[in-house]
DNA sequence: GTGTTTGTTATCAA
DNA sequence: CTTGATAACAAACA
């Protein structure tokens, strides 16, 4: 599940690996979610380079030469981005340590890829084809950040004050306002357990029932847990992959989710899981209050 | 055939 | 208008 740390771990690969390279050729193999459209995609990225990759939340944007049209990406839950550098036909990358889902690339969750002028190759597998590629324009994009993205954990935006600012104002249980990407960008169901559980509060809690002192605590939680996911290049729970086809080491920091009864590390009561805004739901009942 | 998985949006009620 | 709650949808798999 890509959430904020996993597309950043990929933002960065991939910006390392493909800036100032130009799209040579697109292959798209039934894949419904591009838009406008598979042909628009041929249309208009053909001979573009690409300037720059950013990222907003979970959404990658691709920056290019041409200042009015950015291409997004959105991995949603099973969504892969696979580089390889391809010489004489041969791969660089060691297929027996690629985990892409499926195994060795092309294969058959491979709903596109993207060969560049030297020949590399970016691979998009989606394995339930939920994520989707975007051409926008400026503006389209503008729009859509302005009204779908909150402030960014790890940024200026999000500050103390907002969050207490922010629980103030809703009655909804804090796990689906935590969710809520307007609200803070870039958190998913992973790091919002695990920001819960360490700072001791239970997912089920109103937001407004959260003490000053718990908003605060809240959030140095989220910042500590998505800056060590960074590090970690991510959590790999089923199939989430680096832009290099490894998998991330956050898995071992997990504190409560995936951990339904199994002892809690700190106390050794047994995780709960439950259904909260849709959602699998994990917390330690004796850690958190 | 059923339940489960999550990110996001649609829909409806208050 | 806002807010919250929930359904729906995307697709695959055990």
């Amino acid at each position: 599940m890509p959430e904020l740390p996993e597309v950043e771990t990929v933002r960065l690969d991939l910006k390392e690996a493909l800036v100032g390279k130009s799209f040579k050729d697109i292959v798209v193999f039934g894949f419904k979610n591009i838009f406008p459209s598979k042909l628009s995609f041929k249309r208009k990225l053909l001979d573009k380079r690409i300037a720059d990759i950013k990222r907003r939340g979970k959404l990658l944007i691709i920056e290019l030469d041409d200042l009015d049209l950015y291409f997004l990406i959105h991995l949603k839950m099973t969504g892969q981005l696979i580089y390889q550098e391809i010489v004489g036909g041969h791969s660089l990358s060691d297929v027996s340590k690629l985990k892409a889902v499926g195994g060795k690339l092309p294969n058959r969750y491979t709903r596109a890829y993207f060969v560049f002028n030297d020949k590399s190759v970016l691979y998009f597998n989606d394995l339930r084809k939920f994520g989707y590629l975007k051409l926008v324009s400026q503006a389209e994009l503008e729009a859509i950040l302005e009204r779908n993205y909150g402030p960014e954990p790890l940024s200026l935006e999000l500050t103390e004050d907002y969050l207490i600012n922010l629980v103030k104002k809703h009655s909804i249980n804090i796990k689906a306002l935590l969710l809520n990407q307007q609200k803070i960008a870039g958190l998913g169901n992973i790091y919002v357990d695990e920001a819960l559980f360490l700072s001791g509060i239970l997912p089920q809690r109103s937001a407004n029932s959260l003490k000053r002192k718990e908003a605060v605590l809240l959030f140095e939680a989220i910042n500590k847990v998505i800056k060590k996911a960074i590090k970690s290049k991510g959590t790999t729970f089923n199939s989430f992959v680096d832009g290099k086809g490894n998998k991330g080491n956050y898995s071992q920091h997990l504190k409560v989710y995936g951990r339904f009864k199994q002892k809690c590390l700190v106390c050794q009561f047994e995780i709960k899981k439950v259904k909260l805004a849709g959602r699998g739901t994990h917390y330690c009942p004796k850690c958190q209050k």
